[in-house]
This record gives structure tokens, C-alpha cells and sequence, in this order.
DNA sequence: TCATCAGATTAGTATAGGCTAATGGTATTA
DNA sequence: TAATACCATTAGCCTATACTAATCTGATGA
């Protein structure tokens, strides 16, 4: 039996549950969340963000640097990654077994898994065969709180060809993250690798679906972290 | 399209929601529903639910006489009605695609019916084939809000032989209630009629599943308002 | 180095929903 | 009819979570 599963405690509430969730999407690699990119991730007023985190570092789920942001402790991370897992079994188990196509599923998901036991997840993930990745090709965590990370490579290093989604973006200069947004360069993206200039020359990329050609300078292609997006949907690259 | 189910206003509160169904349940006979029993079903103190019934006459979910009790308005109803058909089909949801028992089934669904969506429900009960009665044989109100409304006999009057539930105690008096209470005669309790005696005689019931007998005199049996329990548990008594 | 500005925080307020303690009303009973 | 007991309600308070307006901090740029 894993040590992992039992934090006890109060239960969380529901507020609480997406403060976690928000925050280790933001933290990915090992950083800080910024106070008012959990306001715009969660559509809250970055004051009531202030509130929560307090409590939140409080109670010892976060810990919280002022005027830095904040990183979840190894508790906080726990309930994120349970919250996570419960997200894309919803996800998987809705568009499998009722039907749900794409558009839908996220809200359904969202609402839902506030009030799902933990009990009904694990029987859902024995009806879908114990899934590894959720519809969108992101990894399930285990039950016991274990996720695979997928490593994320540099738009600069990554190889031509290669079907990558944009996961981080490692600058906070606002002039660079203006030109990024413009360009449709926001962590979310898909795209692929069409081709590199060699002697560090910049990288030529496709957005997906719509094809749209970029042209992305070498400075500004190894701040781009993609991770790369399995063939099917469903699983890893197939090899 | 029926007019029945926009109602629009501000969504609910799960709250709302828990006293609606409460009221609702307590109400059944177009009676009224009393503050202390609507906190005792719902587990909070008695000036919890003034405050609430307050709020919810203002709002028109209710109607309030002080000191009497509470009724649904047209409008309650039908939002109660709304939360009780997705308690039922997510009761038969969980116990026929996810192998939910009897035991676990209702604080699912409990937890549950307040975060699924309408479209969620549909599928659910698209996928259960539009069923007509839940696990417990309990009729599933239409998406429009319709609801069978199982007709109750007094113990007094039901054929010798019938399976019942007991649903109302059509009596107030505390030493009644008292008495009923001991012989474990409350709304919900399942029972077998054995047995009448001519002449206004007794009525002899067999409790069930225990099958422990019961005498109850005219009197008592004449307030005791039951529904015929379908056979197989899942239709109205089969034909 | 200092002014400036964006972003973070504090101050003060609101709403939903719960609680306990005190009070008020109704109905039963003597 | 009067006393009583039970139930409902009001008063006053608490927590969680949100908000706006005001203030503070720290990084950027002159």
C-alpha cells in the first residue's frame, strides 16, 4: 500500500481543488506561479488570489514567496495530481462510454470532478482498461499520485518532423511574450517541425490544424519547451 | 418542446437544491414540509432552515407560513423534480454500467447530482434505454418534469398479500409517532400484509427483510399511506 | 541612482450558508 | 382558561470566497 493516497485532514473544497490544479499547471517545471496568472487561469480578481493563497500556504499546501509567486509542497502537489487524474478519466470516460465528442468534455469534466468518489474514478478507469493518457495525449497520473512527466524539449533542439505541443514558455520579458501571443505562441498549441536553418539559424514551423507557417529565431526557439504529442491521441508516440 | 424546464434565473445552489428535494419528499401528500423535519433531513440545525426557507420564498422556489410549514411553488417543484431525476437515472447508471451495489449507490449519486449536466443525464438515461423506474422502483420524473405519482393505499385498506413501503405517517401526535417509531414503522420501511381480521380488525404485516410481524390496530393502520412496491424492483408491479 | 509602472498585497465589504443562545407562538393538557 | 412544552423564529456570530479601491514592492529604464 502506498503511503501517498491518505493526507486526510479536512476535505477540500471545491475553490480549493482548483487553486491546486491551477497552480501545478502554472508551476510546470519546477517554478513559480504568478499571482495573477492563477486570477487568469481561475477568471477571479488577483486580490481574491492573494486571500486564497494565504490560506492555502497556511494549511501547508503551497508555500508562498511574496511579490514571487508560489509552488505547491509535496501535500499540494499530491491533491493536484489526484484532481488531474480524476479531470482526464472524466475526459476518457465521457467521450468513450457516453459519447462526448471534444467540445464538450472539458466543462462536463471540470464540474464533475469535484463530486466524483474516488471509488467511481477507479471504476471507471477499470471500464476503460486502466488508461495511460487522457484524449488530449496527456498522461494519466496513477492512483497513487504518480505522473510521467514528459520531458519537454526546446523548439530549438527539436528534431524536423516531430508533432509538438507547446507547454512553456521559458521568458517573462513582456516584449517577447507580446510577440509570441501574436504569433499564436501560446502554451496549448500544436505544431510541427518543418524544418531548421543549420549554423543555429532559426526553426520553421507549422501550426496545426491550421498549417500556418512560422519562422522562429534561435533565441526565441530555445525558450519555446514542446512536449511531444503521441501519433493516435491515445498513447505515446507509436514506435 | 415543453415550457417546463426553462426557468433560467441564476443556477442554483446545492444547497437550494438539497432543500428543495427535501421539501419535496416531506411535502409528498401537498402537505406541508415543517422546519424541524427539514433539518433533519438534511442534517442542520433548525435556524438553518429559517434562513433558508427566507431566502427561498423571496425567491419564489416556496411558499412560507410561519409557524405551519413550507410548500414548493409550481417553480420548486419543478426544479426539485429536475434534481430527483438525476439521482434516480445516476442510481441506475451506477449500478448497471459501473457495478454500483445497493449500498454505495446513493451518496454517489447524492454528491453527483448537483454537478452533472442536463446533456449528461440524457445520455445516461439514453444509454439505460429511458428507463421508467429507478433501483429502488421509484418512478423517474420525465426531463419535462412529469412524475407518475404513485397512489397510496392506508394500511387499513391494502389487500392481503401486497408488498408495501410505507411513505406517510398521516398523523402528527407525538405519542403515535412515538409508538410507530419503536415498532420501526417509518416512511421507507418495506412490508408484507399477512394478515386482517374481520370486522375492523387489525391489520398483521411482516416486516421486510427481517420478517418480523407486526399488529397494528384500524386506527394506526388507516394513517399509515403506502405504495405498492413493484415486484422485480425495477417496473411496476409486474402484470 | 531614481522615477515609474506593473503586479502584489492589504483594507474593507458582500453573500451564502452554517451555528448557538435567546425569544416568540401554538397547541396540548390540566 | 391557564400553564406548559414543543417548535419556529430572531439575534448575533463565524467561515469561505468573492469583490473594489487603495497601497505597497520590486524591476526597468532614463
Amino acid at each position: 500500500m502506498h503511503a501517498l493516497l491518505r493526507d486526510a485532514g479536512p476535505p477540500l473544497t471545491r475553490s480549493v481543488e482548483d487553486y491546486l490544479k491551477a497552480i501545478y499547471h502554472l508551476s510546470n517545471q519546477g517554478g513559480f506561479a504568478a499571482t495573477s496568472d492563477i486570477a487568469a487561469m481561475l477568471e477571479v480578481a488577483p486580490p481574491s488570489v492573494s486571500g486564497m493563497v494565504k490560506r492555502l500556504s497556511e494549511t501547508g499546501l503551497i508555500e508562498h514567496v511574496p511579490y514571487r509567486g508560489v509552488q505547491l509542497t509535496a501535500q499540494g502537489r499530491r491533491a493536484a495530481l489526484k484532481m488531474i487524474r480524476r479531470h482526464r478519466i472524466l475526459e476518457l470516460y465521457l467521450m468513450q462510454h457516453l459519447g462526448y465528442d471534444w467540445g464538450g468534455v472539458h466543462a462536463e469534466a471540470e464540474r464533475l470532478e469535484h463530486a466524483v468518489s474516488d471509488d467511481l474514478i477507479e471504476r471507471m478507469a477499470s471500464a476503460l482498461g486502466h488508461p495511460l493518457y487522457d484524449p488530449h495525449g496527456d498522461p494519466i497520473p496513477t492512483a497513487a499520485g504518480e505522473i510521467e512527466e514528459a520531458e519537454l524539449v526546446s523548439l530549438a533542439e527539436a528534431p524536423v518532423g516531430l508533432k509538438l505541443e507547446l507547454r512553456q514558455v521559458g521568458t517573462q520579458e513582456s516584449e517577447r511574450l507580446r510577440y509570441l501571443a501574436e504569433q499564436g505562441l501560446t502554451p496549448g498549441v500544436l505544431l510541427t517541425v518543418s524544418e531548421r536553418q543549420p549554423f543555429n539559424g532559426p526553426t520553421t514551423i507549422a501550426l496545426v490544424p491550421s498549417g500556418d507557417p512560422r519562422v522562429v529565431g534561435r533565441e526565441l526557439a530555445q525558450v519555446l519547451w514542446c512536449r511531444e504529442v503521441p501519433v493516435d491521441g491515445y498513447g505515446p508516440a507509436a514506435g
